[in-house]
RNA sequence: GGAGACGUAGUCUAAUUGGUAAGGCGUCGGUCUUGAAAACCGAUGGGGUGAAGGCCCCAUGUGGGUUCGAGUCCCACCGUCUCCGCCA
């Protein structure tokens, strides 16, 4: 969410923002509304002034009048602003001067890429590995659940096990606080970070209940603050949890589908923070520097891309995609996202810290680490000739000493 | 699931039979001091309006209702605690 004083004194700069996104707003028609409800306040505060001055048993009559004509102006201050929070809350977030623009991911700017190793042999994808080795099985999913579920069997468990866990460890030991959180949420959560109204048919509704499915742990952890004020001194606040993420990925199609790489559930190791205004950017490309330890640890190739505009979605500042080598599949697959929402889901989320006894808005940060697409891209460039595949070193202590996966 | 109690600001705690939110702590600013502490003084939620001093409105979990007037009374919902029941 915006600062509504920000809008009323640069409707150009949003729709500026808008243009570039390539998407729509109507700023003139929210400072139309906003006016009619600044108009509209004015009013009823001037009515209700007038009912306190006269408060007492000689003036019922007069007041009962006043009443009504507060219920009546009240009426109109809702409506206009109930009309203008429809598109305020539809506005995207700022965008940082770093976004390149573009209209889809292939406007993407590339800043970052490893050296890409090819094997001698030709590869195969991860979900051909997965069957025959016996480690995933897509089929069985799409049998018990449908197409987009699977099961990760035996040593594939093992290794989804150990790279959750050696992603946990890997944070707590950069002083992240690990959580569990809840998986099922209210739509306040999906509101205040920015996922509800933008990707609202990407998520799952419970029946008959007030419940969605979370689509990440971000929305959890970032939630865990809601309504909250904050300390100056507790900042930066870094948290990370390993939660199952559900998605309808509706309208997703496309030959990219093949294999696991789009699927409605799958694991997902999160880092989040919470940072005062002038330390978000620091804390972006910390995370993102967590992210090419992590995957310089596990030795797959990669390359960084600085999303563009048109393909940031409406509540990211500033995006970074880190995308794995898939040797099986013969280009880069995005396993990782990096953000920085700026003060944009802390407004929606009515999160704040005092400074100096003033309320301010802090910037959240959230950035991937792990996915099972990161097992996936680890499964298809440990891929040896004969078919079997090595676990990264790394993993060893992790996976109660296995260190080779072979076809039986 | 049943019964009862409770929900006040960054935090902790007040508020006769309904009379218009009082304090403590913390934080910030100031006085004093070589500096700090202490002490003392002031400030310390949101919004609107104004060039400014200021003025006004809203805010006691959320939303309604009764009343000239609601923290207080009534209804619904959310949450917390206690007891009972049920299940691990």
């Amino acid at each position: 969410m915006i600062d509504v004083k920000f809008i009323r004194e640069n409707p150009e700069k949003i729709k500026e923002i808008c243009r570039k996104r390539n998407m729509e707003c109507d700023v003139d028609r929210f400072n139309e509304e906003d006016l009619k409800f600044r108009k509209a306040k004015l009013k009823n505060d001037e009515l209700n002034a007038l009912k306190n001055r006269l408060n007492g048993k000689e003036n019922a009559e007069k007041i009962k009048n006043i009443k009504k004509e507060i219920k009546e102006n009240a009426e109109k201050m809702k409506d206009a602003d109930e009309k203008r929070k429809k598109i305020w809350y539809k506005m995207p977030n700022l965008l940082s001067e770093k976004v390149p623009y573009g209209i889809t991911d292939k406007d993407n700017a590339e800043i970052f890429r490893t050296e890409i190793k090819y094997p001698e042999f030709i590869p195969e994808m991860h979900d051909e590995i997965g069957k025959k080795l016996g480690i995933l099985d897509m089929k069985k999913g799409a049998q018990v659940a449908g197409k987009g579920f699977y099961y990760w069997k035996g040593a594939g468990a093992i290794l989804m096990q150990a790279l959750i866990n050696y992603g946990i460890n890997f944070l707590i030991q950069k002083n992240f606080i690990p959580m569990f959180t809840p998986i099922m949420t209210i739509k306040d959560t999906l509101f205040g970070t920015g996922y509800h109204p933008f990707f609202e048919e990407e998520s799952y509704k419970i029946e008959n209940e007030k419940l969605y499915l979370i689509g990440t742990s971000e929305q959890t952890l970032i939630a865990y603050h809601m309504n909250e004020t904050l300390r100056e001194k507790d900042m930066p606040k870094l948290y990370t949890a390993y939660t199952p993420c559900f998605r309808t990925e509706a309208g997703a199609y496309g030959k990219e589908n093949r294999g696991a790489f789009r699927v409605h559930q799958f694991n997902k190791v999160e880092q989040i923070a919470f940072t005062v205004p002038e330390e978000s950017e620091k804390y972006h490309m910390m995370f993102l520097e967590n992210v090419k330890e992590f995957i310089d640890s596990l030795r797959i190739p990669y390359r960084i891309v600085n999303v563009c505009s048109g393909d940031l979605g409406a509540p990211a500042y500033l995006k970074y995609d880190v995308e794995a080598w898939f040797p099986g599949f013969g280009d880069f697959r995005e396993t990782h996202s990096a953000s920085n929402m700026w003060d944009y889901q802390a407004r929606r989320m009515n999160i704040k810290y005092l400074k100096n006894n003033k309320l301010i808005y802090p910037h959240t940060v959230n950035s991937t680490l792990v996915t099972d697409r990161l097992l996936l891209a680890i499964i298809e460039n440990y891929q040896k000739k004969d078919g079997n595949i090595e676990i990264p070193e790394v993993l060893h202590t992790y996976t109660g000493g296995l260190k080779i996966i072979k076809q039986c």
